[in-house]
DNA sequence: GATGGGGGTTCCCATGATGGGAAGGTCAAG
DNA sequence: CTTGACCTTCCCATCATGGGAACCCCCATC
């Protein structure tokens, strides 16, 4: 199989292919007479494994880790559930990160007219200003 | 002032600070003689400016937009709550995505032993093979 | 056999925000 | 006059991904 129908076959491009073959994260291809990379089922399992953990967030250094617990028939599964439960409190912490930046911000939408005038409470707050007004009621909630 | 003190005085780093001056976020800063930028006050309120705009996720595209709106006093306060909803939207859908993520991964986790058996529902569900046992209920959820 | 098209190959560059670090100039205090 | 803290510019790295150029390979069709 070459690149290509590697990829269409795993749903991964192949530019990202021979990226992860030049990171590390996969062994060197083998090659045809004609120097084009060839693969089997198990290049291609791999591919989709690698995908799918892209999936659920986690890094290509985080990949690898799993890749090799993968292959490895005597790993300890307290390893790879360590790893994904690490990875699940930094998706949260950033998940959390996120959902404030976005009330923060929606609360201070809530506070502009939204019309043609320019007072806008928004550019208050990013200047640091709201204090300085005497009808402000406090800068974040 | 020179972009260690303005620096300090803005919660931005003097890297950053030459950084958004390279990439056009802020005009190019007065110089002294020997050839260090010069700032004043009205510098540095542009730079908390940008500081609590980054604080809130947004991008320095959107903070270029966001510095114009403030510097035009006939700007109207729709184009400023426009741009803040749509970035709240945005917000909100990478928390979403980061907390489904999250959320399978935790449940994916709950699945697996995490002892010193290699028996792992983790990488089962990252190789794709979790359909392929007859105890596997499904998936994800 | 020539040609065309749809593969493949490598290499460089770009994204976005941030930082590290080197090589060298400036300034104030000792 | 030296020392040390500060500044300057420039290059490189991060992380995952993609665009594109220049060139090679293979197969089918005329």
């Amino acid at each position: 199989m070459r690149i290509g129908e590697a990829a269409s076959a795993s749903g991964v491009s192949a530019k990202m292919i021979r990226h992860y073959e030049a990171v590390g994260l996969l062994p060197a291809a083998s090659r045809r007479a004609s120097g084009y990379r060839d693969y089997g089922e198990a290049e291609v399992h791999a591919l989709r494994f690698i995908r799918r953990a892209r999936e659920l967030g986690f890094s290509l250094h985080e990949i690898a880790a799993l890749l090799a617990l993968w292959g490895d028939r005597a790993r300890a599964s307290a390893e790879v559930k360590r790893l994904a439960l690490a990875h699940v409190e930094a998706l949260e912490r950033k998940a959390r990160d996120l959902s404030a930046m976005a009330a923060t911000l929606r609360h201070l939408a809530s506070t502009c007219h939204g019309d043609a005038r320019p007072e806008c409470p928004i550019l208050e707050d990013l200047a640091g200003e709201a204090l300085s007004k005497p009808n402000a009621l406090g800068n974040v909630i």
